[in-house]
DNA sequence: TTCAATTAAATTGCGTACAATCTAATTGAA
DNA sequence: TTCAATTAGATTGTACGCAATTTAATTGAA
């Protein structure tokens, strides 16, 4: 019996995932340089692509980002054209994003590139499945609560 | 039926796996201020605590992490004295890193850590070994050829 | 009404990650 | 043997990611 058994790194549950998160977003900034885009970048305008004019608050609840990592992410939108700020009427401190035309259009680009990465998922729809909802169950008791 | 369906962040499997990764970093950070550690360098010293004397290539390829990771990494953990690095003899490219006595004290004051992350993980037995070979699984289908 | 507490973003500083490039050592086919 | 190709590590530049702090707007209890 090893005292530091705890400590393999084959033991841990947490290396692999701090490791397949890692090669995932590696993964796509192959194909996200033919579109001008980071991955985080990308996900950001995947919420927008799904609700436009969404503030600064919300995109980190859902990207479960702060503002020290979207402010200038969102700079960088603006500047390549994809997006625009705005400050809000009735509450000042809030900052709504919003796509631009050229922001909306890069979704048809974009459609690409899900399945280009699928073909690097060697799981079976079963397994990716029970994957993504263990995930969530998980990420649920490291945030919440 | 959306043409854009496949885009919505909650039909992605890899969106919960960069955020899982994310956040367990995150959680590790607060236990690892106690010993200096970040989560980069505690796992570094991870492997370096089952076998000492590692080259930088062979660290790298266990925590998949390249040269522009791990020298300025190792370099910092030298500072803080916790390693030394060493050019090979017979083959002066390549680079050992060896821990001091304080690099294996550490050791001691880190096996509390791996308890007090399980308490964070709302996983049954079952379902986080499932986790566990999924992800190893995916991991080696990215990586790997 | 008022001002202390809260809230939303922005800013600062540090430590990853990684692609690309560079340098020096080693290898191996002609 | 020799020198082109390979290899290991270091360096450079860009982009997160987040804790901590700051600024400005809003809220709410006395």
């Amino acid at each position: 019996m090893d005292k530091y058994e705890s400590l393999k790194l084959d033991n841990q549950l947490c290396f692999p995932l701090y490791a397949a998160g890692k090669e995932v977003v590696r993964k796509y900034h192959a194909l996200l340089d033919e579109l001008g885009l980071t991955y985080t970048q990308y996900i950001t305008l995947m919420v927008l692509w799904e609700t436009d004019g969404v503030s600064v608050k919300d995109l980190g609840g859902r990207l479960l980002l702060d503002s020290g990592t979207l402010t200038p992410l969102l700079k960088s939108l603006e500047k390549k054209g994809f997006v625009t700020r705005r400050r809000g009427d009735a509450d000042e401190r809030m900052v709504f994003v919003y796509l631009t035309e050229e922001g909306l259009a890069l979704r048809d680009r974009a459609v690409g590139i899900p399945p280009r990465i699928a073909e690097c998922v060697n799981l079976t729809r079963e397994e990716a499945k029970t994957l993504y909802s263990l995930l969530n169950k998980l990420i649920s008791g490291l945030t919440g609560e």
